[in-house]
DNA sequence: CTGAAAGCGCTTACAG
DNA sequence: CTGAAAGCGCTTACAG
């Protein structure tokens, strides 16, 4: 198809007037605004086909006041977790209309404070932030913008909250290593011991159900979700437990797969044999989880399944009242045990 | 600061009659777009402040007839290259008021393919695409939205391409592996021998200047850039080079860092030592560089340069003539090689 | 350096 | 189900 370059951009009145009809019935047809006779339709889809017409969504955006953006706030988009959920949130918003602007915290809590707080420098229609340090009570909502957080929040009903059932994923993630064999199991991440429902506290509980102890030796909170901070602070378990005459854990759960990257890198370099000696399951199921030394047994949340929970609430959650039930609404995805190599025992 | 929810959003009017002044002049102020008194600016700044105004962008794009937005097509987001890439991008498209629209191509042909010769479903001001099947001679331009090349192309003169001299990455890692005393390099990776400037050419040129062979033998082309290909293929070269009775490789070179975690993991289940009778070195530095058994030494590009490259030539092409030189231009991102343990010896 | 006014391309009451 | 017209909030010649 060959395109006049100099021509401009056919409009809806270009469309309208070819089509024979109104401005309105083809914004109509386009807009699926209201309902349009089949004959008079065809007639319309015909001369959007012959124009080559396409929407302009500044102009739509204008007249229908709003900004057709909403913002994503991720700790790093280089995290593979956080990158595959953003492409699935730009899937889910161009759904509806929705262009997304990328934001970065960088995993701090000031960062996270900032983009909550601070003023946007543009308009939008929603925001879907990600917390990690931030606790839900701690969100104080400076206006009207519709938001939804992702995360390891405590249940409090007081924002819209969208994330898997972290607690009960951390059970499971105990149950199969207690269904190895394990018996001293370790948990190393960071936010370890800060909230009642995350991860960490389904671990506790898993293990508990299978009759194992939580060591508090074996509990090791870390800095930062990286594989250097679970490496580190792997080794200096090693040798804590080491110097007390204590055995090494013969499980471990790490609240993320980098950070369980780490904790391999540790016990290989201790001597520990994985999963021969410790048993290793992360959390996230990143695409490097297949490529580690061993594989690495992980929970995979339903990534697909957050995104378009938290865009479907923004979208509730347009021109609503502060006191809407999507304002608060508290909606969980499914996710799955992966087994690998790092738990694998005969 | 209490705001009252039902007052509407200040516009560039109610700035304007607070500071008594014309809307223009207000425009002027807040887009920079002409010269104004410095005692005007201050009594219309002093307004902005006092009504909490933003710009419309929807409004501001209307007017001035662009959309606002620019598409970015990456292989996939959830590879930390090119969600890294995307960041720095965003970044810079934010600075020039344009907003980023994610698009995956799923590194395959025809993604590369869809993105570049499909209408795309709204208006763009620019694309920017990163591609690694498609040579730059088979993309047609199918209009005048104007277009950047990421990746790995031929100099060729007829589309604006920004990257990293690929070449001369290559052969510093050849230079490095030869360096700590390589002498049999094998080179893992999708594309081998495809393109006459790129990355594995450039090792291959790196060798035989350190004076050491190309063995055909151990060039391996591979399927996709992926941790199991690299696995796969590393696996199937260290059977084939045994039943020939031939020596494994002392070096490997892989295009990708995830396909170098692939090469570890093969290497090692070939009871190989890394870097001991091995040292692999990769490309890209993603963050597990540093989490891998051994970290990996790799070629780290300067990405936030690339994305200011790329989101410049955009922004020089707007409004520009099909025959405009930032319509073809050629710009080079700085690269740096990252040794680390798995090319580190003695 | 500043003003008054037209226009960007849509959507949406309103009237039929 | 369809039309004619106002309006969304900006920018930009044009005139001063």
């Amino acid at each position: 198809m060959v395109k006049d370059r100099r021509s401009p951009r056919p409009r809806l009145t270009d469309v309208a007037e070819r089509a024979g009809v109104s401005m309105k019935t083809v914004s109509n047809v386009v807009g699926g605004y209201a309902p349009v006779s089949d004959r008079t339709r065809e007639k319309v889809l015909a001369a959007i086909a012959e124009t080559g017409y396409r929407p302009n969504l500044s102009a739509r955006n204008l007249a229908r006041g709003r900004s057709g953006t909403i913002l994503l706030a991720v700790p790093r988009l280089e995290l593979p977790y956080f990158a595959s959920l953003a492409g699935h949130i730009v899937t889910a918003a161009a759904t509806r209309g929705w262009t997304v602007l990328l934001h970065q915290t960088d995993g701090t809590a000031e960062g996270e404070r900032a983009v909550l707080e601070e003023e946007p420098s543009q308009r939008l229609d929603g925001m879907i932030v990600s917390t990690q340090h931030l606790r839900a009570v701690e969100v104080h909502r400076t206006d009207a913008v519709p938001l939804v957080l992702l995360g390891d929040l405590e249940p409090h009903g007081a924002i819209a909250h969208v994330g898997i059932d972290n607690w009960a994923a951390g059970r499971a993630a105990a149950v199969h290593l207690a269904g190895v064999g394990c018996r001293r199991v370790a948990m190393i991440g960071a936010g370890i011991g800060t909230t009642r429902r995350d991860r960490t506290a389904g671990v506790a509980a898993g293990l508990r159900e299978a009759g194992l102890p939580v060591l508090p030796e074996l509990l090791r909170p870390i800095a930062a979700n990286t594989g250097e901070e679970g490496e580190r602070v792997v080794t200096e378990m090693l040798a804590e437990l080491r110097a007390a005459g204590a055995p090494p854990p013969d499980g471990v759960f790490a609240v993320t797969d980098w950070v369980a990257m780490g904790a391999l890198r540790a016990l290989h370099r201790s001597g520990l044999a994985v999963p021969a000696d410790v048993a290793v399951i992360g959390f996230d199921d990143i695409p490097y989880a297949t490529s580690s030394l061993p594989t690495l047994s992980t929970i995979a949340a339903d990534r697909a399944c957050i995104a378009d929970h938290a865009v479907a609430l923004l979208e509730e959650q347009q021109g609503s009242a502060m006191d809407s039930p999507a304002r608060t609404a508290q909606r969980f995805a499914p996710f799955a045990l992966v087994p690998r190599e790092s738990t694998a025992r005969p």
